[in-house]
RNA sequence: GGGCCGUUAACUCAGUUGGUAGAGUAUCUGCCUUUUAAGCAGAGAGUCGCGUGUUCGAAUCACGCACGGCCCA
């Protein structure tokens, strides 16, 4: 490890370490622990447990067990067999591995229910059905342990499908206790921090992070048999680019090099058009150094696509079929409940001009929608908050966000973006004012964004030196001037249409869940204290 | 950044007007070979988020801080 003084001069690198050390220091506070060092009497008995076990010849963390069935494979072949059936194949023997999640013991017998990742079963243990050191071994069990066991199948007196163990060992040992097992784990803290906790016990949890994964695998096949490639671009950039976002700031040692995260992985995709290759798409993670609220998370997943040849009307079709691809294979139907109202994506989606839904939805009077001054004063006295150098495209943006943005429920597609807030859009052939963009919204949320892209080299440069002159007016979302990006446009661009879709918040959607940090497993929390 | 709410045993939660800290689950001991949040009897378990103040006395009141949640920006 680096000592502070050996950090590259100028960096702050020093700094850097020391607060990283101060964090260490906090957090090495065991929350098992009380200031004694004395650790908690439930932690103490297990540890105790554990030395029996190893008495009696084991291992705590045996790593041999292999276990040959699944519980939801067996549910499925034998879920429907009846008691006299099972006891006619009492010869075919299952082997399972799971974690214990309950025991109902009673002295010479007990019953125990594991879960493994595809459900849960009841296991019966007799103490004359097993080994006599295995049933030792049971005595010392504890909830939270991981068993492999063998056995056959049968029915209890309450038909429940259970297994009748004829051998079991242990796999892995748990020194600390599992939650309460009615209740679970609520506490939602607790729940972001001690994530494995919260899957352990909360299987509504398990399954969003599944359909989290239903969905980006569904995006990817409907891409990739669309003859798109997938690729990677820089996440660590000079020149952050292609988005209006604060990025984050870090420091490459070696080069001695101010580098950014990515707010966007924009100019590369386009980059890798102009190289040939006209249909990319890149899913994954971005950086924004802004607030955390339900719908925003620093790091973020999205997916971006670009396509040659086609312009942002194609892409408008091609993200009802996406969607509609997601849906049907998350929740079976296009018509669903989020947070307890119906939304239908059905297509076509409703589709609405910027200025007219500033018009017709958001109250707004004519005379603002072309007047700087005016536009900028309403946005403030809706509550937006302006820097002196903001535009008229920039005020009318914060109205939409206030007036219109809350009534969009059903899928909506909005188009005619002014240009002053499109820097890499390409402008509309019918009004200069505009640009060939939609930005589309469900449940009142922005969902995704995209369009024609520009390809004409010098309106890109001017766009960046609007841009820049934003940044010097103390703009500080505002991009960079990104000279190579515009170099690389005058070797030609074909023209080209791409989106970008926020996969948390489409998640969000899918999973019926009111906050970005239930759909990412590891939302950002400041760090504990001891 | 602002407002409101929360933080009590490993977990889920009570805690009255300021008067020595409670329950259920879990744990431990004993009984129990078809239970379903198993049951019965007994026991142990606490830095009441942290700090300062008010008070004879603070989980409780006041102020500050930390962490989290919701709303707003």
């Amino acid at each position: 490890m680096n000592k502070p003084d050996e950090a590259p001069a100028g960096a702050g690198g020093g700094r850097i370490e020391a607060a990283v050390a101060k964090n260490q220091q906090k957090s090495n506070q065991d929350p098992a622990q009380n200031s004694a060092g004395d650790e908690n009497t439930l932690v103490k008995q297990r540890r105790q447990k554990a030395e029996q076990i190893k008495e009696l010849g084991l291992s705590l963390y045996p790593n041999t067990f292999r276990p040959r069935d699944s519980i939801g494979a067996l549910i499925k072949t034998c879920g429907q067999l009846d008691a006299a059936r099972l006891e006619s194949q009492e010869a075919f023997k299952y082997s399972l591995a799971g974690r214990i999640m309950a025991i109902r013991s009673f002295g010479k017998a007990a019953f125990l229910k594991i879960t493994d990742r595809t459900g849960s079963l009841q296991l019966h243990l007799e103490r004359d059905l097993l080994p006599p050191e295995q049933f030792k071994l049971f005595k010392k069990l504890d909830v939270g342990d991981i068993i492999g066991v063998m056995g056959h199948l049968f029915r209890t007196r309450t038909r429940e499908l259970t297994l009748k163990v004829e051998q079991l060992n242990l796999v892995t040992k748990a020194m600390r206790p599992l939650p309460e097992k009615f209740h679970g784990l609520t506490d939602v803290e607790q729940r972001y921090r001690q994530r494995y906790l919260d899957l352990i016990m909360n299987e509504q949890v398990r399954s969003i992070f599944q359909a989290r994964s239903t969905i980006v695998s569904t995006l990817r096949n409907f891409l990739t048999d669309r003859d798109f490639l997938e690729v990677e671009t820089p996440m660590m950039q000079a020149i952050p680019g292609g988005a209006t976002a604060r990025p984050f700031e870090t420091h490459h040692n070696a080069l001695n090099m101010k580098l950014y995260l990515r707010v966007a992985p924009e100019l590369y995709l386009k980059r890798l058009v102009v190289g040939g290759l006209e249909r990319v798409f890149e899913l994954n993670r971005n950086f924004r150094n802004e607030g955390v609220s339900v719908r925003h998370n620093p790091e973020f997943t999205m997916l971006e696509f670009y396509q040659a040849y086609a312009t942002y009307e194609d892409l408008i079709t091609m993200t009802e079929e996406m969607f509609g691809k997601v849906a049907m294979a998350v929740t079976g139907s296009l018509k669903f409940d989020y947070q307890g109202r119906p939304i239908d994506l059905t297509p076509p989606w409703q589709s609405i001009d910027f200025r007219s839904s500033l018009l017709e939805m958001g109250g707004v009077p004519p005379e603002v929608l072309f007047d700087r001054e005016k536009a900028l004063n309403m946005s403030t006295s809706l509550g937006g908050v302006h820097q002196r150098g903001d535009n008229l495209g920039k005020a009318l943006a914060k109205i939409f966000d206030v007036t219109v943005e809350t009534n969009l429920w059903q899928p909506t597609f909005v188009t005619g973006f002014p240009r002053d807030i499109s820097p890499l859009s390409r402008t509309s052939d019918l009004d200069p004012d505009i640009v060939d963009r939609f930005e589309f919204f469900i449940a009142c949320r922005e969902m995704g964004n995209g369009f024609s892209e520009l390809n004409d080299p010098d309106d890109q440069r001017s766009r960046f030196n609007e841009q820049v002159a934003q940044r010097e007016a103390g703009d500080d979302e505002a991009q960079f001037m990104d000279l190579d990006y515009v170099r690389a446009l005058e070797f030609g661009m074909p023209p080209t249409a791409g989106e970008g879709v926020g996969i948390d918040r489409l998640v969000m959607l899918m999973t019926d869940q009111p906050s970005i940090r239930e759909v990412i497993l590891f939302p950002l929390l400041r760090l504990e204290q001891g």
